[in-house]
DNA sequence: GATGAATGAGTTTTCATTCAT
DNA sequence: AATGAATGAAAACTCATTCAT
């Protein structure tokens, strides 16, 4: 709050309650997220290119807006059902690009397609989430390029061995 | 605090404060997670079967013990440096099963070597946290059997298309 | 608190804690007192006097001002040396105006030299204090004139016959 | 509490409330106090001497039973005037010893008799608790004895320059 | 609009007392 | 009688919100 260089009166001025100013922040992150994932897409029109940048970007966008991410793993489990469903949706909002580019590599057979997008994307988040969330608390353990690469690795090819 | 059936005072006699308690409910949990893993190996000898099953557990046990679930997820974001090492720590215990299990199924040659399993656990905990949590958000609209598959599917196989 | 017609949280708005509170209402009091003692100086220049009037302005501060009164003798005994050592230097600082007045004294050759100012100075001060809280616990047995005159006989005069 | 080698719950079979145990302190280290002073006495049969030994117990006494002397000047503020009333009452029986030697000592023409020992007394007790206290809290400072000789050469003499 | 002191409802913590063992 | 876990009323403290400036 007074990391932005605002008075804590303020604040009220453009927020009616501590609980709409999360909100805000998680409608404006979630936003940023999406217009930042479809940024990048302008620039790459490959399905599995398109995938990949995809990750990429959720992945930096979570290790840098650090406020945001810790708000979207926290703030979802209010039980005052009036915020619970808008903070649900702005999830489901956050998912649409990566079902979008999902949906896209299915048609161009580059992903498999007994699992719906719908189910994939929350996987693929998932991994982004806790990978990041991981290098987060482990900083010092491993480098930041391992977290793209494991994410990559296990959500296309997974783990089990191969023949050749 | 009520829901146990004890009075406020009767907290302060056994932690030194809200924290401690939130922290000895995550070690407990954390505990209790470990034994659960562990208690299940001793039925199965194989290494595929293995790591599924914990993989089943994990999912099953975070399903169910909602509130610890939760701590989780939250407390992990704390300041205080005194506490959020003790964090930290539960989080390796808590993947250490994970670990155990993936370093088995290299040996046997089931999984994949190149990815090592310190790197492997955290994402498939990942996988297996969010895919509970979205299950949880969500749960109308989806069975629970959907969870389970999708994160074997993602682990195991990846989702890349495959030639035949 | 309420007595001063604000609200509990406005408390906390203006100090850390409730010792920090009562370390700043001694301080507050000490300051008053030797301010007090000393603006009473302004007005007296013989040594004699300088000493009597520093008498009279103690005792009837700390009969006017009870509740600093009370933590000045309560508070001493905390623990904590954090806050210990600042109750010290308080008192310290309260008996400055009277270790002044008694060198001025002793230099005048009206106080006797064989005992320093530093040591006269906290016996006075005992005695001023404990007279007043005797007045204090037994205010209608005995009036206020008499605790004034008890400790000028005694501090000045002492108590053993005088041949003539 | 359990300095004294008894459980909390223990307390309460000898006593009603932690209040009662305060005013018991109060009267065994009173009781104790002035039979110490008594016993003393028997030693001593010149009035001088007397009143000499009797205040130098008092001084041991205090700087001896720390507990006894903080709950002496601590418990005098409770409001409950039940209460309030046998703390002062306990106070003049403390008080009792040194008026006794005090009128001994005025009769035998050694102390001035322009003042009743009832007023003498509390004003000596208060040099004697005082110096004890400010000893309590600067021990370091000087020495034990200095506390002694001050009590004795104000009360006794006074501190107005002498002629010859 | 901006500010931060003031507020008080709510939360956390303490502590004198009780009570089952 | 002795114990210490349990209690809950009260004290200490926090924090989202208000409001006068």
């Amino acid at each position: 709050m007074q990391r932005a260089g605002v008075a804590k009166g303020t604040v009220y001025h453009h927020f009616e309650s501590k609980e709409e100013l999360f909100l805000v922040l998680l409608q404006t992150g979630t936003e940023y997220l999406v217009s930042e994932a479809q940024e990048e897409l302008l620039y790459h029109s490959e399905a599995a290119e398109r995938l990949q940048v995809v990750i990429e970007r959720y992945i930096r966008f979570l290790g840098k807006y650090k406020e945001f991410f810790k708000v979207l793993l926290t703030e979802i489990w209010w039980v005052d059902d009036r915020w619970k469903e808008q903070v649900q949706n702005l999830r489901q909002e956050m998912l649409k690009p990566l079902i979008t580019v999902i949906g896209e590599a299915q048609e161009r057979g580059i992903i498999r397609k007994d699992v719906a997008p719908e189910n994939l994307a929350p996987a693929l988040f998932g991994l982004i989430t806790h990978e990041t969330l991981h290098w987060t608390l482990f900083k010092d353990a491993f480098p930041y390029a391992d977290i793209l690469r494991t994410v990559k690795v296990i959500f296309f090819e997974g783990t089990l061995a191969r023949k050749n």
